[in-house]
DNA sequence: TCACGCGATTTGATCGATCCAATCAGATCA
DNA sequence: TGATCTGATTGGATCGATCAAATCGCGTGA
């Protein structure tokens, strides 16, 4: 290994000053420019790189932002924060910023965490993920004015004090019913979860206001409220289909309840939530998040703050395409049975 | 925001010099008991921790152990190292290290990343993951004496000079083999990637391993070679089912293959590979990895030589368990025709 | 009595960067 | 010619910890 360069030792063959070649890292307009050319060289010959600590001492920058690792809840949609978490990272490193992960089994945990990773300087703002009703983690950071975006509205009527990123899902249960009318069903079910999460009744209430204003029914029969998991969705959608007037296609507020739906026959029409691996993997139509662009306006939010150049909160609402695969299609003629798919 | 507690301010709280304060933190058999009681519950108070900039400064040690996000491929095995991920974090957390992500889109730009994580100071040592034949990363990193371990073996027959751990797939399709031939399968096919993976290859020779000390065929008819995808295992189940004497049941290289494989035939018994969320949620028996135990070995060895304390390299191979679920039973008698399971 | 040893504690130097104030060189102008 | 200004560069202090060496207090043995 060879000698660890520093501000000095580059500043010396250079013929500088260590400040000198600070200034052309940091503030090159100080510098004159055949100088800056020479100490560019030099960094340059040299792979001199400067020292993160030392750098951070006196900026007070750790250049870095915590995230949490949600625990593994055993979902296919896991996957979703799993290319969040990509996003973001990727989107850091653009503005030499990384990210620090750490666990916690519950919200207090994780205030702990950031307690702790504020106190020792090790990180500069933080990204969440997952907000619920009562979240007492942006309260906590927002009394302290530590730096911090989310990515999920404050579902609680509570502040709204602080800047969030999030999709619009309602308006992709809207575009999944519209993709569907155009197909030519006229009776939509909805299999989603109980009322009470934020994210579930804003997907029913999208799929509500399409079917009503496309003149279609929204019959408390059409709509189903159950835990995540594939089996649940197969027994919901086995339940519709059991109806005297049963719908031709489902809209699902996640791909594991659509994945369970497409098992129960070949003939409904299905789509799902999330675009997961598995979707694209069985060819279900699903509703994509857009998460390269989410997590880019969450570092972007997170990091105006950090920098000093925030106003106010911001608040950023995206919408999501759908992507349309084999589980959509026209309804079956009236009166042809179920059968295999060509 | 109260001010930042130091050394200092803690240690003219508690009548002592920065040094006892230091001591009492780092090397408290140094200190007279009392004065540490005495410390401590000044340390308590304030709520003071110590700044991780400055102890790196003259430790030289970021407490910080950098690890790649792989590309989203796209399948549905990543979760895999997403709950691999998991566990490292929490393992480090308990040692007092976190994890530092960065993203890179090739090995050439991974080793870049590399470069800059040490000359910077960020990172004290690496974990690798999908390790491949001819993998320029490892070497790399031991020519230059960096603290690294791989969750996986080097494949290629160059230099195991480096710490690893690894799952031992072959174990793992041997068990998935005799949970079948238990069931009463005496015909058993494998489906896999092509040659040249050293993971796959693997797991293909446990199949034969365990099929040929059963007694049973391992006929080239039996063996598949696709890519990874769901289409690809659907495909090749249903060319294996066309046989004049076609197997009841097959042991895939992955839970993708074997997703697909379940959807040719109801009475086929299939196991696939990695125990996926898809897998809990669609009923697949698959071969699980313990993936903590792996992060924890992994860890330890990276830690070890950041310590000091490492003599050698270590290599860890874990043995795989088989999670049984509904996609395996016994073979259907007979002369029995395909039909709807109950 | 005094030098000595030893455990407990303190003091000064240091890690490598940036901040801040001082200095220097050269152009401008009275 | 000499005072003044401005842009470029430099040297000292500092961030908050640890390292290394010095110092202090106190019991022991010659």
């Amino acid at each position: 290994m060879a000698t660890r360069h520093t501000l000095d030792s580059v500043a010396e063959r250079a013929r500088v000053s260590r400040q000198t070649v600070s200034n052309v890292l940091n503030s090159p307009h100080l510098v004159r420019p055949d100088t800056a050319e020479r100490v560019r060289a030099v960094i340059d010959e040299l792979g001199y790189r400067p020292s993160r600590a030392a750098r951070q001492m006196r900026t007070r920058r750790s250049m870095l932002l915590g995230l949490r690792l949600e625990p593994d809840r055993g979902g296919i949609n896991g996957a979703v924060l799993d290319r969040f978490l990509h996003a973001v990272v990727d989107a850091a490193q653009e503005q030499q910023y990384r990210v620090v992960l750490f666990t916690a089994d519950d919200d207090g945990h994780e205030i702990d965490s950031y307690s702790q990773l504020l106190d020792t300087g090790e990180a500069d703002g933080f990204v969440l993920t997952s907000t619920h009703h009562g979240d007492p983690r942006t309260a906590w950071l927002a009394e302290r004015g530590v730096p911090f975006s989310t990515f999920g509205r404050p579902w609680g009527a509570a502040d709204q004090h602080h800047s969030w990123v999030d999709v619009d899902g309602a308006a992709g249960t809207r575009a999944a019913v519209e993709h569907l009318v155009e197909l030519g069903h006229r009776r939509i079910g909805f299999v989603g979860w109980p009322r009470g999460s934020g994210v579930g009744d804003d997907r029913r209430d999208g799929w509500r206001e399409a079917a009503r204003a496309a003149g279609l029914p929204v019959a408390r029969e059409l709509q189903a409220a159950v835990h995540d998991g594939v089996a649940e969705g197969r027994a919901a959608a086995d339940a519709m289909l059991a109806l005297r007037e049963p719908p031709t296609a489902l809209v699902c507020a996640s791909d594991s309840l659509a994945l369970g739906a497409v098992g129960a026959s070949n003939v409904l029409s299905v789509t799902g939530f999330d675009d997961t691996p598995v979707a694209r993997a069985v060819g279900l139509t699903s509703v994509a998040q857009p998460l390269v662009p989410a997590a880019a306006a969450c570092l972007e939010q997170v990091l105006d703050v950090v920098g000093g150049r925030a106003d106010a909160p911001h608040h950023v609402l995206l919408v999501p395409s759908l992507t349309v695969r084999q589980s959509t299609h026209p309804p079956a003629p009236a009166g042809s049975t179920r059968g295999e798919r060509a």
